[in-house]
Order: C-alpha cells, then sequence, then structure tokens
DNA sequence: CAGTATAGTGAACAAACGGTCACATGTCAA
DNA sequence: TTGACATGTGACCGTTTGTTCACTATACTG
C-alpha cells in the first residue's frame, strides 16, 4: 500500500461511478472499499471533482493511444470472411474488457453534465467506430472486394447498427450471447449485401 | 394552483432529473422553481422515491400508448420517397418534442441503476424501432418496392444508424441540423441499395 | 353555518455529505 | 541520529440532504 494508491483510487473510482454515477458515490464508501479513511483520499486528490476530472482524463488519453490512434488502424481484410473475423474479434474486446465497459457505462450517465464526456461519448458512440472502418471499406473496395460506394456511408451504416449491440450488452449483460450472435448475422447480411 | 400541482411535480422532475439526474437534482430546487416550499411537495408524494416511480410510470404508459402500441403503426409507404418522408417526419418529432427527448435523456441517466429504467430504455433505443419498421418492411417488399430480405434484419439496419444520430441530437443539440441532413442521407441510401 | 378535506407554510430534525486539521507512522537521505 | 517528506488516522466542521410536523388558509359539502 504505497504509491499505488493513486491509481486505485482512480480504478475504483470508475467502478463506483460507472455503477451510481458520479453523484451517488460517496468518498467514505469509496475510500473505505480500498481499506482507508476517507480524509486520507485527500493525499491524493484535492476534491471529489479532481477525481472525476483526472478520471476523465485519463478515459480521454486512454482512447487517443487506443481506438483513437490512426496508428492502430487494424489491416484491410484480405476478403469478406476477414471482416466478419475482424469485426467479431472487435466485438468481443469492446463487449468483455472490463474498463471499456465501464468508460462507456460512465459516459452514457455523464454525457449530459460534462462537456469533456459529452465529446468523448461522441466518438464512442458514433465518430469512432465510422472513421475506422471508413478506411477499411476503402481497402475492399479498392481490393474490389465490396461494390464502389461511399465508404464512411457503409462504415456508419455497419458500425452503428453494431454499436446498439454493444450498448445492449452493457445495459443488459445477461443477452451478451444473443447480442453477439446478432452482430455475427448483422455481419454477414451486411457483406452479402455490398460484396463486390 | 390546485390540482394540476402534482403534474407539474412531475413534469419538472423529468427536467430536472434529465439535466442532472435523480441524485443530482434536490427537492428544493425543484419545489421552488414551482414556486412551492419544499415540504409541501410531501402532499403529492410520500418521497422523492415516489416521485422517480410516478414518472416511471408514466413514461412506460406514455411509451406503450404511442410507439408501443400496435395499433399506431403508420401505415405503409406507397413509394421509396414516402419511406423518406415517413421516416423524417417521425426523426423531426422524436428529435423535437421536448417531453421524448428528457425521457430519453433520462433514461440514459439511470438505465443501470433501476431495472425499469433499464428495460424502457432498451425499448427507446432498440427494439421499438425496429419493431415498427419491420412490418412497414415487409409490406413494401409485398408491393414490390423493396428486394426481398428478411424485414426484421433490415428494420435493424435502417433504424439503428438513424437512433445513432437521434442520440447525437440529444448529446449536441447544436448538431441538430446536421444529425437530420445524415439521417435523410442515409434514408436514401438505404433505399437506394435495398430498392427492388 | 359548521365541518371537513385539501393545499401550502415555516420551523425543526437526524443523517449524510465533502472537506479540514493536528497528529502518528514509516521511509530515506544527509 | 536527525530532519524532511509522504502516507494514513480519527475527530471535527459547516452545509446540504430528505423528511416530519404543528399550523394556517382556502374550498367544498352536509
Amino acid at each position: 500500500m504505497a504509491k499505488d494508491t493513486k491509481e486505485r483510487i482512480l480504478a475504483l473510482a470508475l467502478d463506483k461511478f460507472s455503477q451510481n454515477g458520479y453523484d451517488g458515490t460517496n468518498i467514505r464508501e469509496l475510500t473505505s472499499s480500498l481499506g482507508l479513511v476517507k480524509s486520507a483520499l485527500y493525499r491524493h486528490f484535492d476534491s471529489k471533482e479532481a477525481i472525476w476530472n483526472a478520471l476523465l482524463d485519463e478515459m480521454i488519453a486512454y482512447y487517443e493511444a487506443g481506438f483513437g490512434s490512426s496508428e492502430h488502424l487494424p489491416p484491410v481484410p484480405d476478403s469478406l470472411e476477414g471482416l466478419v473475423t475482424l469485426t467479431m474479434g472487435m466485438a468481443d474486446f469492446t463487449i468483455h474488457d472490463e474498463k471499456v465497459v465501464k468508460t462507456r457505462k460512465l459516459l452514457s450517465i455523464e454525457q449530459f453534465r460534462d462537456e469533456r464526456a459529452r465529446d468523448l461519448a461522441t466518438k464512442h458512440f458514433l465518430t469512432g467506430l465510422t472513421a475506422m472502418f471508413t478506411p477499411l471499406f476503402q481497402g475492399m473496395m479498392d481490393k474490389g472486394l465490396l461494390l464502389r460506394d461511399d465508404p464512411a456511408m457503409l462504415a456508419f451504416a455497419y458500425t452503428a447498427p453494431i454499436s446498439a449491440l454493444i450498448h445492449l450488452c452493457d445495459r443488459e449483460p445477461e443477452r451478451t450471447d444473443e447480442a453477439i450472435r446478432r452482430i455475427e448475422a448483422f455481419s454477414r447480411h451486411f457483406i452479402a449485401t455490398y460484396k463486390a
């Protein structure tokens, strides 16, 4: 119990905030879950709001480093089936990675009260996936795998339904298997529609 | 200032809760906005949670009476352009109707803490629109307007992206015009893809 | 007119909240 | 050994929270 206390606070804050919201989480409960007393928290953060801001900084940095970076773009699939495989791999990760799940839930809860949360929510829920799949579809058109079309429109049409099913998993985890099956069914229907 | 106080409380609770969340709203602020003193509220509701439950009852009833009822199904369009018109009309309503907007925001905020809110959120965000458009697409296939395909899959593929853009309006109202343009562009792209 | 609900008031309450402070401990360098 | 720094403790503070209660004013009913 030493220098990593700050990180443990942040991790637990993400957990609690994503469950009960910022206002629904109190400092006593948060610190006692770490085996600390509330006043100890103020050695690491100036205030409750400082925890929130640090958490947002971390979420933004995590997003930029991962999904947001152009270097992390997956390779253009060599086949239609490759698109399904890629999609299912990404879906599996984003549905089961605890940190990502909690981040999405927290953004859903706080998106209307904090401007930075709002902007990050738009990236997570809308623009991020579209931006990632647009060059993929462009590449698959260039390879003659898909019909020539507006790649950005296709990426939006492809990712938005998948995103809706990911939200379903966040909301009703017991329907995760159903959602994953529907993502795969949708993916196959999509390529059946747009295959060259 | 008489019998409608209860309804005025509920209306303002929807407004406040959808902005700051249940935990982020306090009774003094809520009642003083109505020109009352906090204790007056307890003539109409037993507790703060009772307001929340009554609000949920109302939202559920409102949904069932409107979007959820099979009687309110719009007529099957007679042309592809008719589908665009129908879609834009519904989008315009759901984006601009204050009560519906606030309901969606509230469900986004509280979906992880209340089971009934969770279930209603799934209807609002996923199953509701799909269930409404499935028979429409079935009818348009029967009329020879659309290619024969799985109507439920098509309805999902059609409504999920539109739903994502509606969420964008809730989150960033200043982008409403952009979102409406994108809904129409998506709708036209969709019918270009699936027209018979 | 008397009587009784109904609706609103203002003071008071205990509990929970975020935050501060003087103090105790442990670590490590000079 | 000493002094400085980081970390954790427990008592305490002022404020805000949801809620209660005795009381008043108005309106309807017999």
